[in-house]
DNA sequence: TCATGGTGTTTAATATCCTAGACAATCAGG
DNA sequence: CCTGATTGTCTAGGATATTAAACACCATGA
């Protein structure tokens, strides 16, 4: 097998934040299944592959498809930001290698101890971002991390993520949507 | 299965001109299994499906993505090419719609009975031609069909491919390759 | 008419996948 | 130090994929 299936599952799993026994409840086998197809213990046939997608969820042809190498960035330090402009005008590009980005710029802003709700939020497009003032916690997927001034944040919005302000002092953000959902 | 495994093992086997016993002797397995999966009494494991595809061969992200509905169209009828021109310059193209297109244009000519030679020819790029006048028999893959005056192909080059003069006139043929084999 | 060689299909036995359940390790409170 | 709830891993047994071999069918020719 010069395709490592074990390795891609346990991506796709893990970008989507899920334990074992949560994909496997999804997707209607046991959490055993899952552990010895991501130890490549097993070669899974392509109904049980396909109904363990069907939890997350993915196409087939899409976890085949994956480029496994260009890991999903969804943190971007200050120095991370591509800086496009000259010292007149200063632009700095999240992401900006990624192809098709498609965005709307926002200007939010957060009260102290604000939060986008209980819930994660998931829906279709993509969301991006840069904190200009406050602290904020910003959740994507199964990863967690407080970002400040100048840093900054993209991802898709299928990820099940939620905002919540943590600081004290008001948050002001710099960011963008699409499709055009607000 | 929402997604016809045994419909896509059939295609992509038949493309290619292979009987089950051929592929499962190029794949290292049994014919009974290909029957079995393109019957879809069984689900492959992604193992064997692998073993089977590297027969043909085919990486397994190709085989999900194909598009099973555009049959890939080796042949076209006199009336099946675009005019693209008008009365006085007349273009008419051969698979117009198909995309990515990087030809060079020839022009051959095969006496009577002549032929590619008693193998069959399989090469990376593609292949389009017109045939101008007589008669000749190309044999893409699987398939076989005799091409008068007025019709044309277009293959990939990687199918297992002949041309062969079956007339008792010299034959001319307007044809294009890429990338720049000849 | 009887071979011969090709095709795809089917079947009993074997190899492999998959499940159910137990196991150990980690973490969070009480 | 517990208890309880996570996590991922492992194992025995039932379910399923895969093999090897036979079967039936259709050609082409002697």
């Amino acid at each position: 097998m010069s395709i490592d299936v074990g390795a891609r599952l346990r991506s796709v799993r893990t970008t989507f934040g899920l334990s074992q026994r949560e994909l496997a409840r999804r997707a209607g086998v046991t959490n055993g299944l899952i552990s010895l197809i991501e130890q490549n213990r097993v070669s899974p046939s392509i109904s049980s592959l396909k109904k363990v997608l069907d939890g997350v969820p993915m196409p087939l042809a899409e976890f085949f498809t994956m480029d496994l190498s260009v890991a999903p960035q969804a943190f971007f330090g200050a120095d991370e930001l591509v800086e496009l402009g000259n010292p007149e005008v200063s632009l700095r590009l999240v992401a900006a290698q990624r192809a098709g980005r498609q965005l709307t710029i926002l200007h939010e802003r957060y009260a102290a101890g604000a939060a986008t709700g209980e819930e994660m939020l998931a829906h279709r497009g993509e969301e991006a971002g840069v904190v200009i003032r406050g602290r904020i916690e910003l959740t994507v997927g199964g990863a967690s991390r407080v970002l400040g001034p100048g840093e900054a944040y993209y991802f898709a919005s299928q990820l099940p993520h939620r905002f919540r302000n943590v600081g004290r002092e008001a948050c002001e953000i710099i960011s963008a949507c699409t499709p055009a959902t607000f």
